[in-house]
DNA sequence: CATATGAACTCAACTGTTCAGTTCAGCCAA
DNA sequence: TTGGCTGAACTGAACAGTTGAGTTCATATG
């Protein structure tokens, strides 16, 4: 008499395996060959079969939004928020905001998987208008309350003089990150030399113009 | 005896009319529901048969590909890079960059189609890879000559010290364009105010790094 | 007993083709 | 100017062939 209208995924130990098979095949395919590889092949792929791929997520719209979601909950801050929140204590200003946006930016760059996801979420916002939402909360506004409190706490002990705090916080992203996220976009990337001069430059073309010493 | 066995297409004032009412339809129809569309939709959309369509490209891979190649030759730097030439010769600089980014941003702006275009073809680089590449020349880089010119000469007069050309052009380009771009990723897009705050202040921070007579 | 499997199947959508007939512009003859 | 001729381009509808999502079911496994 089990009448379940809607079938709940699979759960147990074996269960839990291959759902985590399945979606790093669908991630790693989706990625390789866009959202438009069979369900065949992804199961395949993560050994397994079909119709278990259907048991535990039950569409391909659903599987993605998994794959997805389940990105989203990845580390690109932990390391990268920490240097964040210890610019505000730090002596010489210059040295640790540098370090800190060497870390983020390398963060951006290794996991250069997130932002090809965030490539394929966009092509597809057609299908997944929800997504396209949801990504942007964890984009790279993800840390933006991190990037938003530093900024804000370098002002208040005056060490910055930042009169527009919203146009600030884009400049930091545009200087350090958006040049990463662009050039991916085209498939291409910046080379090693020149995302540490664009770091260096970059940090001492922000400070220069935010710096209170100024006239 | 006339044995095409490659139809050629139709050519003629009216075969011109509906070519053009064709590529416009699939234009409208590829950035507002993807690469999905179907053929029948395109054509009813152009107001033609889809037959017609099929003798005038042959695959829907080949009307993309013209759809792409037609926004290729579009404008977005007439304008942008005369402003741009004329920088060498303003008395005011910073006004004169002001201005020309103005223009710049602005034509970015309001032809965010191409920006979505930039997305579609992104997303479809697994089906078409020679797009990709053909759209990298004529991307941002397609004024990036205008650009590297313009800071050159300014650099040559000494009213600019650019160590590093390559960076500048990058950087210049990360604080006004970029985040345009990268928000259109998402379907956002920054508001009038700000994307003006951040021309002004862009080109304040720029101009204050890169001016000769810091130090 | 819950979960996984494989193979065969349905169903819908889409690309591309065929074909018999229609529109339309230009042209020539009366 | 009129009227009809010609041929290229267009149409509508039906059709073929394929692909891929999602299902069913009998069976296996731990």
């Amino acid at each position: 008499m089990s009448v379940d209208s809607v079938r709940q995924p699979p759960s147990g130990p074996r269960a839990e395996l291959k759902r985590q098979a399945i979606v790093r095949a669908a991630r790693e395919l989706f990625l390789r060959d866009g959202f438009g590889v069979g369900m065949d092949v992804i199961a395949a792929e993560a050994g397994v079969s079909k119709v278990t791929v259907y048991n535990h997520f039950g569409s391909k719209e659903a599987l993605f939004t998994a794959v997805i979601t389940s990105a989203l909950d990845e580390p690109l801050g932990h390391a990268t928020s920490a240097a964040l929140e210890e610019l505000a204590e730090a002596e010489d200003l210059r040295t640790a905001l540098i370090d800190a946006a060497r870390a983020w930016v390398h963060a951006v760059r290794t996991n250069e998987d997130v932002i090809a996801l965030r490539n394929l979420v966009a092509a597809e916002q057609h299908r997944f208008p929800e997504l396209g939402h949801a990504w942007q909360g964890h984009g790279p506004e993800g840390h933006h309350p991190a990037v938003a409190g530093a900024l804000r706490a370098l002002a208040d002990q005056g060490r910055l003089a930042i009169p527009d705090l919203e146009a600030a916080i884009i400049q930091l992203y545009a200087l350090l990150v958006f040049p990463h996220m662009v050039f991916s976009t085209y498939g291409a990337h910046v080379e090693d030399g020149l995302t540490d001069r664009l770091i260096v430059s970059g940090v001492d073309m922000f400070l220069g113009y935010y710096s209170p010493q100024r006239q």
